[in-house]
DNA sequence: GACAACCTGACC
DNA sequence: GGTCAGGTTGTC
């Protein structure tokens, strides 16, 4: 589900609603969420919320009691806060209370997962280790000295975390769209300007998705349970056969890396 | 690189 | 019945 532009959305949703808030009790209802196996509810409860970060695409919550609340949302994961009196929804796996309100993960594939870690150890985690840098963090010279020193196809690249986190596979479709790029260009053969517009472009549907509080196209919502409507502004992603919105040529669609790319065939050419 | 695996549900 | 899905990981 969530790609950067999510993630943020709920991390600063839940920044607003649960930082400074104390853990009252747990409910473990699927241990199996658990990617490290389930914590003891001593480490859980009556710990103070202290921040919430986003680290690509993974949330980060580190608790007083120096152990961190880590959550992957993979492609159906959701977390939201309601009222512990609101209906629960079938695939709630995990529940934090706050008094009379609540922090849900939902997930319906349960591909997501929790853990917990001290926090001083963080840097010790493996998947958390080898995520890159985010865009934001990037200067446009480092952007463009990263994927021109890799001989990969530009649109795998893109979506690999270890090089640069937070994009997946609406926004790597959506910023090769506007630079004009198609997918499966080899990245160390583009060329420069060809680059710089994919740095511009990428900071920029990144930032307004964000503006629009993320994509819906089927399972996300932000921490109060609410669409995003980015999926509104969307160019290429899931438009395949309708007309570009600059050339009018025909959306097209195709496997690329395993995962389907859309790019309009006229704008984006292999040569 | 391609593919299967992890799961459930929506859609054809 | 088969295909597809905002992700990641591990195996050829």
């Amino acid at each position: 589900m969530p790609e950067l532009p999510e993630v943020e959305t709920i991390v600063r949703d839940l920044r607003d609603k649960i930082a400074g808030q104390t853990i009252t009790s747990v409910d473990l209802i699927r241990p199996s969420i658990w990617r490290s196996g389930p914590p003891r509810k001593k480490s859980l409860i009556n710990t103070v919320i202290n921040a919430v970060i986003r680290k690509g695409k993974n949330i980060l919550i580190p608790l007083s009691n120096n152990f961190t609340l880590i959550f992957h949302l993979k492609m159906t994961g959701r977390l939201t806060v309601e009222s512990k009196d609101a209906p629960i929804p079938k695939h709630t796996h995990l529940i934090f209370n706050f008094g009379d309100r609540q922090l849900r993960f939902n997930d319906v594939r349960r591909f997501g997962y929790a853990d917990l870690a001290p926090s001083d150890k963080l840097a010790e985690i493996e998947y958390l280790k080898k995520i890159g840098p985010d865009p934001f963090e990037l200067s446009r010279a480092m952007f463009i000295d990263l994927i021109r020193s890799k001989n990969r196809m530009i649109k795998p690249l893109l979506m690999d975390q270890s090089i640069i986190a937070g994009i997946g596979n609406i926004y790597s479709d959506e910023a090769l769209f506007l630079a004009g790029i198609h997918p499966r260009r080899i990245s160390s053969r583009i060329k420069i300007d060809k680059l710089e517009k994919l740095y511009n472009s990428t900071l920029r549907v990144l930032q307004n998705s964000i503006k629009s509080r993320g994509t819906s196209v089927s399972d996300y919502v932000d921490a109060s349970g609410q669409k995003g409507t980015f999926q509104n502004s969307l160019r290429v992603y899931g438009r395949e056969g309708e007309p570009c919105k600059k050339c009018r040529r025909k959306i097209k669609r195709e496997t690329i890396g395993s995962r389907s790319a859309h790019f309009c065939p006229g704008r984006q050419r292999l040569n």
